[in-house]
DNA sequence: TCAAAAGTGTTCAAGATACACCCATGA
DNA sequence: TCATGGGTGTATCTTGAACACTTTTGA
């Protein structure tokens, strides 16, 4: 253990933070969650969520830590994106920071922002400016959601629980930003055979009523496990 | 500058290395560049190359120029691909690894291997245990190698130069390892309109010949930047 | 002249897209 | 009763997959 520990002792350590990239969907639009920044340099400022490593955590662990201390949330999707090493983004000093990405269910959308950090969804058509490279960030996530929702039922995580058909397809649209037939959207939905119809309706947005849906996590794990490929 | 420093201070801080996923194709076969590795711990036992970065260099400089350092190839295309963070990875201490994936050229896969450092080139078929969690890298590196053959024309990069199409061919099979019809296949890629046919022919597989061809990087930049997705 | 790899088109099936009307309900 | 959003089927086009023979040339 004294070789090595010499050998390594000859290299540099780096302060590495996590900063997390949080999509949700809310009214029929995409958004980040951002708040303002707690301390210097920048205070402030708009700026993702984000924190540093500690000795006894993982990277994926101190991104769930980051994300439940700021926003009270637990057990959410989260992966990584990219980490950002360039020697001056952060003009206090050298910081790597690795990029996650979050979604968050629209039912607990609204419990993010109750928090005491001034947590604040935007709408990503208006996005402000953010400190440092965090905009280049969320470019990046965003080109990640993207790509994740053409090959993955990724909609079902940010619409956990109960949905009907009209706010899924919605979630869709503002992910592509773009218009979809409804026909055909939901042939293919349900085509992939992973959603359960359920016996209720949602009455919220119109006066028939749309059929609630949830998906059916099993029967989606095992077609995944089988190799089947989704693509919406 | 007092009151930042002062905060970024109280975070520990971490050795942070780059590891690189070198895929090289020869002989119909695709392959990866490995190498003994040269201190403890567990020296002598095969690794991806990978070094520790710098105060003054990007985790993409860091990752150029070990591998300039390691097989005197420059240029080389590489992005990254994923960090690593669990705490217990390295057995001698905690380091965060940055993994990249890089492709090398066809006409300059031979000198990587006459390097001082015992480089050597096996085939992902028959791959040997590799330390810590790198066989879990090279893993994540060939899943995005063949997500990025189906949506990159990714095999020039490791064509570079002059090529022909059963050359092209049989590197696409290599990735996805599975064959692919020959006629499909230049119909795809020609319709893609990115390649220059030459006048001259490669003899050396056939007594026919084969026509060279070369990648139009311009067309390809200008297509690209006008949204275009390529399929293959 | 023949062996060995290069080169070439057409048919068919499946999947994606376009498109218009009826239904249920509460106000 | 009517305005509003929910729900449904078919025809057409596009794309990918399957498939066999001719060409060139050096040995």
């Amino acid at each position: 253990m004294k070789i090595e520990k010499q050998y390594y002792k000859e290299h540099p350590t780096f302060h590495v933070a996590v900063d997390s990239i949080i999509f949700g969907f809310d009214q029929g639009e995409l958004k980040l969650l951002i708040h303002k920044r707690q301390f210097e340099p920048a205070k402030g400022e708009w700026s993702l969520f984000g924190g540093f490593v500690q000795k006894d955590e993982s990277l994926d662990e101190a991104a769930s830590r980051i994300l439940f201390e700021l926003t009270g949330l637990n057990n959410i999707y989260m992966e990584e994106l990219q980490t950002y090493g360039e020697v001056d983004r952060d003009p206090a000093g050298r910081v790597i920071s690795v990029a996650y990405y979050a979604l968050i269910p629209a039912k607990e959308f609204s419990e993010a922002t109750s928090s005491q950090y001034g947590a604040t969804w935007v709408s990503l058509k208006d996005l402000p400016p953010l400190i440092m490279d965090h905009n280049v960030m969320v470019a990046k996530g965003l080109r990640r959601l993207k790509r994740r929702a053409t090959s993955q039922p990724i909609g079902f995580e940010l619409l956990q629980g109960e949905f009907t058909m009209p706010q899924l397809q919605a979630l869709y649209e503002a992910i592509y930003q773009s218009e979809l037939d409804k026909r055909n959207f939901r042939k293919k939905i349900l085509a992939m055979d992973v959603l359960i119809k359920l016996e209720t309706k949602d009455k919220s947005s119109s006066r028939k009523g749309a059929f609630h849906y949830r998906f059916d996590q099993k029967k989606y794990e095992k077609l995944v496990d089988g190799g089947y490929i989704f693509t919406i």
